[in-house]
RNA sequence: CGGGGUGUAGCGCAGUCUGGCUAGCGCAUCUGGUUUGGGACCAGAGGGUCGUAGGUUCGAAUCCUAUCACCCCGACCA
C-alpha cells in the first residue's frame, strides 16, 4: 500500500524550501498498514484536496476536512465552536430523523431550564463526583461599571447556578411533582438542548465545551419496564447510526468503571473510525432508583403502597457529526451518506457566453425538476444548481470537499447528446449518462452509495477486529505503527477478562479502554488474557476518542 | 495545575539568535486583459499601530520585565 504524498505540488521556487525536505520524509512513509490504499492505477504523487492526507496525519486531516467542507470553526470563546450552515444542516437532518424515531416510540418533546441550582446536583453522590469538575457555575446576576471603563460582576446569587452538564437532576426534581400515582406512569419525554462541560481539551464536534444534543428522560413503575426502555432506545440509536449515518456499530454494556455516574447500567454503541480508534456514538442508561430516591420520585402503586419509580436517560450529540466525518471522508474531503446530505445532487452548469448560458441553465432547471420529483428515502431528492460566477475547477472541488453525493456537470456537449456528466462522490469516477437514465437511475445511485459507505466501513471494522488471548499479544497489537505523535495502533480487540481491576494497569499503560461488553458476545467461558482465570466476560478493547 | 511552544495582512508563514533602508513571501481578495469540459495565465492594486503594557536605546517585530490569549504533551474527560 502506498501513501499518497500531497507535498510535491508545491511550486518550484517556493520560498519555503524545507517543504521539499519534508516531502521526501513524507514519501518514505509508504508501508503504513493503513486502511486506505492508494488507487490501483497509482501513478505517483497526486494532488489531494485535503492536506495532509489521512495516512500522513489523521488528526490534522480531520481538522482540514471540517475546514474544507465549511462545517464549523473555533469561536472567540475557548472550547466552543461555531457550527456553520453546511454543518448545521447535517445536524438538522439528523434531528429530523431521530425526532420522528422518538415520537414513533411514544416519546414527546419538552424543554427544561439551562440552569440547575447547585443543591440539586449534590443530591446524587456519584453523579456529583462524575460532573463536578467540569461544571460551569453562575455566581452573579448583574454587571456594573468597574470605574476603569470595564465591567465587573455584581449581585451575587444566594445559591450558585450550574449550567447543565446534563439534566437528570432538574428533570428529576420536576418529575417528582408530576408523579403521584401509577396512573401517571410512564413519563416518556425527550428534550433537544445544549449542555456545557468544561473540558480541558476540545476538538471540533468530538469534544467541545458547549454542545448540542438530545436527552431522553423517562420514568417507569417497574425495573423491567425501565430496562426495556433502556434497551429499546439503544436499538433506536443503532438503527439510526447504521441505517442513516451508514456507520456500523457494536452494541454493548459499559463496565462499572466506564458507567454514567449514577447509573446502574449503561449501554452504548461504539463505532470504529478510520484510524481504528473507537468513538462512543450514543448511550442509554438504566438509572435504577438512584435518582428517584435522591429526588423523591415516588408514587402509590396498585396495592396502595408508596414506592420509588425507576428512571432512564439516553442521549446522542453533535459528536455524531464527528463520527460521520471520520468514518466516511477521504483525502479529498467530506463524504456524506445520501440520506443525511443537505444536498444530495448538485448540478454544475458549464458555458462560455450568455447565449450558451441561457440554453444550459434552462436545461439544468428542467433536469433539476425531474430529478427532484424522484423519491428517495420517502422524500424528494434534494437537488441544487450551482450557478455562481466561479471557475469550473474550483466549483467542482468545492462540492467534492463538501461531500455532495452526486455531482452533475452539464455543458453544451451534454445537451447535444441529451445527457450529463455524472460523478458519485464515493467512487470518484465520472461518466456520461443519458438524461433519461440519469433521472430514472438517480435513486438507485443514492441507494447504492448509502450501502457502499456502510459496507466499506463495516469491512474496515471487521478487518481491524481481532481476538486476543494473552498479555503479550495484547501489547503487540496496540503498539503504534510508527513513532509519529498522531500514530495509533491496533483496532478493536476482543478479549476474555476476569475483572476491570485485573486489566486496568495494563490499559492505563497502553492508553486502551474497555469499550463495552457486546450484547451479542459469545455465551460460555474463556480464559482471562491477563490472569488466565476462567471467566464468562468478553469485552471489546480499543483506544478511543 | 506541571512541562514545552506560538502570537507579524483574511489564511499560512519568513524575518527575532546578531536591534538599523519604506516589515516581506505564498494563497486569498479587487481591477484590467487573455483564457475556458476543469483546481488558469499575465499585469496592476488594496490590506499591518508585528498579542497587550511598560522599560533599555539615537533607533525595537528583534533585547529586558510583566501580562493576556491560543496550541501541543501530561493530568482530566458517559
Amino acid at each position: 500500500m502506498t501513501a499518497i504524498c500531497s507535498w510535491r505540488r508545491l511550486k518550484d521556487g517556493h520560498p519555503r524550501k524545507k517543504h521539499s525536505d519534508r516531502c521526501e520524509a513524507v514519501c518514505t512513509w509508504i508501508a503504513l498498514p493503513f486502511c486506505f490504499p492508494a488507487p490501483e492505477n497509482y501513478m505517483g504523487p497526486v494532488k489531494t484536496a485535503i492536506s495532509p492526507t489521512r495516512a500522513e496525519n489523521y488528526p490534522e486531516w480531520y481538522q482540514q476536512v471540517i475546514k474544507g467542507a465549511d462545517l464549523a470553526e473555533n469561536s472567540a470563546v475557548r472550547g466552543c465552536m461555531v457550527i456553520k450552515p453546511w454543518g448545521y444542516a447535517i445536524w438538522e437532518n439528523m434531528q429530523k430523523v431521530l425526532d420522528q424515531m422518538f415520537k414513533d416510540t411514544g416519546h414527546q418533546n419538552a424543554y427544561f431550564p439551562l440552569f440547575i441550582p447547585m443543591s440539586f446536583l449534590e443530591k446524587e453522590a456519584e453523579h456529583v463526583e462524575g460532573f463536578a469538575k467540569e461544571c460551569a457555575v453562575v455566581t452573579h446576576h448583574r454587571l456594573e461599571p468597574d470605574g476603569k471603563g470595564g465591567l465587573r460582576p455584581a449581585g451575587e446569587l444566594e445559591e450558585p447556578l450550574i449550567v447543565r452538564p446534563t439534566s437528570e437532576t432538574i428533570i428529576g426534581a420536576t418529575y417528582a411533582k408530576w408523579v403521584q400515582s401509577y396512573r401517571d406512569l410512564p413519563i416518556l419525554i425527550n428534550q433537544w438542548a445544549n449542555v456545557v462541560r468544561w473540558e480541558m481539551r476540545t476538538r471540533l464536534f468530538l469534544r467541545t465545551a458547549e454542545f448540542l444534543w438530545q436527552e431522553g428522560h423517562t420514568v417507569h413503575a417497574t425495573a423491567e419496564e425501565a430496562l426495556e426502555e433502556t434497551r429499546k432506545m439503544l436499538e433506536v440509536y443503532a438503527d439510526f447510526v447504521e441505517n442513516y449515518m451508514a456507520v456500523p456499530v457494536i452494541k454493548g454494556e459499559k463496565t462499572a468503571g466506564e458507567r454514567f455516574p449514577g447509573a446502574d447500567m449503561t449501554l452504548s454503541i461504539e463505532a470504529m473510525m478510520q484510524d481504528r480508534k473507537a468513538l462512543q456514538a450514543g448511550t442509554s442508561h438504566f438509572l435504577g432508583q438512584n435518582f428517584s430516591k435522591a429526588q423523591e420520585i415516588k408514587f402509590q402503586d396498585k396495592n396502595g403502597d408508596i414506592v420509588h419509580a425507576w428512571t432512564t436517560s439516553w442521549g446522542v450529540s453533535t459528536r455524531l457529526v464527528g463520527a460521520l466525518i471520520m468514518t466516511h471522508s477521504d483525502d479529498d474531503g467530506l463524504v456524506l451518506p445520501p440520506k443525511l446530505a443537505p444536498s444530495q445532487v448538485v448540478i454544475i452548469p458549464i458555458y462560455r457566453d450568455d447565449t450558451q448560458r441561457e440554453e444550459v441553465i434552462s436545461y439544468c432547471k428542467s433536469l433539476k425538476q425531474e430529478l427532484a420529483s424522484q423519491i428517495y428515502a420517502d422524500q424528494k431528492v434534494r437537488v441544487d444548481i450551482d450557478d455562481r460566477d466561479m471557475q469550473g475547477g474550483n466549483k467542482k472541488w468545492y462540492h467534492v470537499k463538501r461531500g455532495v453525493p452526486i455531482r452533475i456537470e452539464v455543458g453544451p456537449k451534454d445537451i447535444a447528446a441529451n445527457g450529463a456528466f455524472v460523478t458519485r462522490r464515493d467512487l470518484g469516477q465520472s461518466k456520461s449518462m443519458l438524461r433519461t437514465d440519469l433521472v430514472s437511475g438517480v435513486v438507485g445511485m443514492l441507494t447504492e452509495m448509502q450501502d457502499n459507505l456502510f459496507n466499506r466501513a463495516l469491512a474496515m471494522q471487521k478487518a481491524n477486529t481481532v481476538e486476543i488471548h494473552s498479555e503479550a499479544e495484547f501489547r503487540a497489537y496496540f503498539v503504534p505503527d510508527d513513532d509519529r505523535e498522531c500514530s495509533t495502533g491496533g483496532g478493536f480487540a476482543k478479549c476474555w477478562f476476569s475483572s476491570e481491576e485485573a486489566v486496568q494497569p495494563l490499559l492505563d499503560e497502553l492508553k486502551v479502554t474497555i469499550r463495552c461488553i457486546p450484547l451479542d458476545s459469545p455465551k460460555g467461558e474463556g480464559k482471562c488474557f491477563m490472569t488466565g482465570q476462567p471467566t464468562t466476560t468478553m469485552g471489546i478493547f480499543a483506544k478511543s476518542y
